[in-house]
RNA sequence: GUGGCUGUAGUCAAGCGGUUAAGACACAGGAUUGUGGCUCCUGCAUGCGUGGGUUCAAAUCCCAUCAGCCACCCCA
C-alpha cells in the first residue's frame, strides 16, 4: 500500500524527533564523558558475520534477519545488532594494533523480521558500547556502570538489574555437562522447545518460560557454581566494584542472554511498566567473538539498548523531554510592502540567533496573532502601512499583553537585549 | 512462525442492512474598519484500511488482503 510504511516500521514526525534528539545528546555527552567515541558501520554486512558472530543457532540470525542476493550474487543482510559489525571493523583495521582498550559507541537502526507488538519493531534504534582489549573485570564494572547512570540521568526509575556470568570456554562445557546429567532424567517433562534445546544448548531451558520447565529446572547447576577460578574471581571483582559505587543488583544464575557469544559477565536491565518486553538494555563479555571473526585474540565487552523502549518506559513513567516549539519573535505584517520588510527583519533576527518566523500562510492580522500565541512567541511584532509611514514597528509582548512603538531600526538591539535579559533571570 | 482483538475525517469516536455518515477535540475563517489567549458563529469524510462477493440496498453480512494493537517464541 502507498500510503502506509512497511509493517513494523515507524516514520519519527515533528514533535515526536524533540524526544530523539533529547536522549541523543545524552548518550553523545555520556559518551563523551566515558571516553567512548563513535563509530558507523553499514547497516548491512556479508550474511556471513552475522551467523559467525551472533551464532547460527540463535534466533535472531535463524528466523529474524533481512537476507537477500544482491546484484553481484553476494548474500547481504541488514544488520539484527552491531556488534558483529563493530568487531568486523575493529579486526579489519587493525585497530588493535593501536593502544588498547577500543572505547566505542554506536548509536542506529537495526533490522529484525519478528512479528510487531508494543516496544517490538522491525526496524528499531540501538545506542551501544563496546570496549575490545581488555579482560580486566573493572572494564564490565564500568560499562554496567555506564548503563545504569544512562538510565538516571533521564530520569527512568524502577529499573532491575540483572547480572550473571555465563563462564569461558574452560568452565563453560563443565557447566553445560553438568547440566545435562541433571536434565537428561527429566526431557519427556520437557516442552518441545526444550527437549531440542536438550542438545543444541541446555543453558537456555533455564531461560525458559514453561512453568513446567521452571519446576523440572529448579536445583539444577547453576553457572556461578561451575565457573573455574579465573571466572569465578572475575566475577567476584565485577560484583566488587559495583558494590564499591552502590549499584544494585540481581545475581541471577538464570540469566542467559540469547545470543551465542557472550562469555564470563552477562546482564541485562528491565523496567516493568512497557508491556511483555520488559528488556530496555542488555550486554556482557564476549571474549572469545574477535577471534572467531578472525582477528587475534582479544577480549570484549559490549552493551546495547532499544531507544523506542526508552521512550515508551519514560513515557509511561510521565517524564519530560521535549521543549515545545517556541518563536522568540513573530512578524505578523500587514500588506506586499510590510511583508517585504518583515522578510528582511525576520532573516536579521535569525542571523542575531533569535527563533523568528512570520506569516507563511497570507493571513489576516487577527489570525497570524493567533498563530503567534499558539507557538508561545514571546514578542509579536506588527508591521502594517501606519508603521512603515511613520518609520516605526509595534512591539507586543505578548505575555504581558503589553505594546509600544520601536524604531525600526532599533528593533533588533531592543529584541536581542530582552532576549538577554530573560535568560539572565 | 503462531494466536486473540481491531481498522469510520488530523485525533477520540457514534453508527450494528435502508433517505443528505452523529458528536467532541484539533484545524481554518469570522463576530463592523489593523491585535492572541475566554465565549459565540461558520466550515471541515461523494467517504467508512484495500480488493472482491452476497443483497433491490452494505460503513454495517461473507471472503481475501494489508495495517495497527496485544500476547507466545525471542529479544532492544
Amino acid at each position: 500500500m502507498l500510503t502506509a510504511g512497511p509493517k513494523g516500521t515507524n516514520d519519527i514526525l515533528p514533535g515526536e524527533i524533540e524526544k530523539w534528539h533529547y536522549l541523543e545528546e545524552v548518550i553523545r555527552e555520556i559518551c563523551r564523558q566515558y571516553g567512548y567515541s563513535e563509530i558507523r558501520t553499514p547497516v548491512f554486512e556479508h550474511t556471513e558475520l552475522f551467523l559467525r558472530g551472533v551464532g547460527d543457532t540463535t534466533d535472531v540470525v535463524e528466523k529474524e534477519m533481512y537476507t537477500f542476493i544482491d546484484k553481484g550474487k553476494r548474500s547481504i543482510s541488514l544488520r539484527p545488532e552491531q556488534t558483529a559489525s563493530v568487531v568486523r571493523s575493529y579486526v579489519e583495521h587493525k585497530i588493535y594494533a593501536q593502544p588498547q582498550p577500543t572505547k566505542v559507541y554506536y548509536l542506529g537502526p537495526m533490522f529484525r523480521y519478528a512479528n510487531v507488538q508494543a516496544g517490538r519493531y522491525r526496524q528499531f534504534h540501538q545506542f551501544g558500547v563496546e570496549v575490545l582489549g581488555s579482560y580486566d573485570p573493572v572494564v564490565d564494572a564500568e560499562v554496567i556502570t555506564m548503563a545504569m547512570e544512562f538510565y538516571h540521568r533521564i530520569g527512568l526509575h524502577g529499573m532491575e538489574l540483572h547480572i550473571n556470568s555465563v563462564g569461558c570456554k574452560e568452565c563453560r562445557p563443565v557447566h553445560r555437562q553438568r547440566l545435562l546429567e541433571f536434565l537428561n532424567p527429566k526431557e519427556k517433562k520437557l516442552c518441545h522447545l526444550c527437549r531440542s534445546r536438550l542438545a543444541k544448548n541446555p543453558m537456555r531451558i533455564l531461560d525458559c518460560k514453561e512453568e513446567q520447565c521452571q519446576e523440572l529446572s529448579r536445583g539444577a547447576p547453576a553457572t556461578a557454581d561451575c565457573l573455574c577460578e579465573k571466572c569465578a574471581s572475575h566475577f567476584a571483582m565485577v560484583r566488587k566494584y559495583l558494590d564499591d559505587v552502590g549499584i544494585q543488583y540481581n545475581v541471577n544464575d538464570r540469566l542467559v542472554r540469547g545470543l551465542d557469544y557472550y562469555t564470563n559477565t552477562a546482564f541485562e536491565i528491565m523496567v516493568s511498566d512497557i508491556g511483555a518486553q520488559s528488556s530496555i538494555g542488555g550486554g556482557g563479555r564476549y571474549d572469545g567473538l574477535i577471534e572467531e571473526v578472525g582477528g587475534p585474540p582479544t577480549p570484549g565487552i559490549g552493551y546495547a539498548l532499544g531507544l523506542e523502549r526508552i521512550i515508551a518506559a519514560m513515557e509511561r513513567q510521565g517524564l519530560e523531554f521535549a521543549k515545545d516549539r517556541t518563536f522568540d519573535v513573530f512578524v505578523a505584517a500587514l500588506g506586499e510592502k510590510a511583508r517585504e520588510q518583515a522578510f528582511k527583519l525576520v532573516l536579521d533576527f535569525r542571523r542575531a540567533g533569535l527563533v523568528a518566523e512570520m506569516d507563511l500562510m497570507g493571513r489576516s492580522l487577527k489570525a497570524q496573532m493567533k498563530f503567534a500565541d499558539r507557538f508561545n512567541s514571546g514578542f509579536t511584532l506588527i508591521l502594517g502601512d501606519e508603521e512603515l509611514a511613520k518609520g516605526v514597528i509595534v512591539v507586543r509582548n505578548m505575555a504581558a499583553g503589553e505594546q509600544t512603538e520601536i524604531p525600526l531600526g532599533g528593533i533588533l538591539d531592543y529584541l536581542t537585549k530582552q532576549k538577554r535579559r530573560n535568560s539572565s533571570t
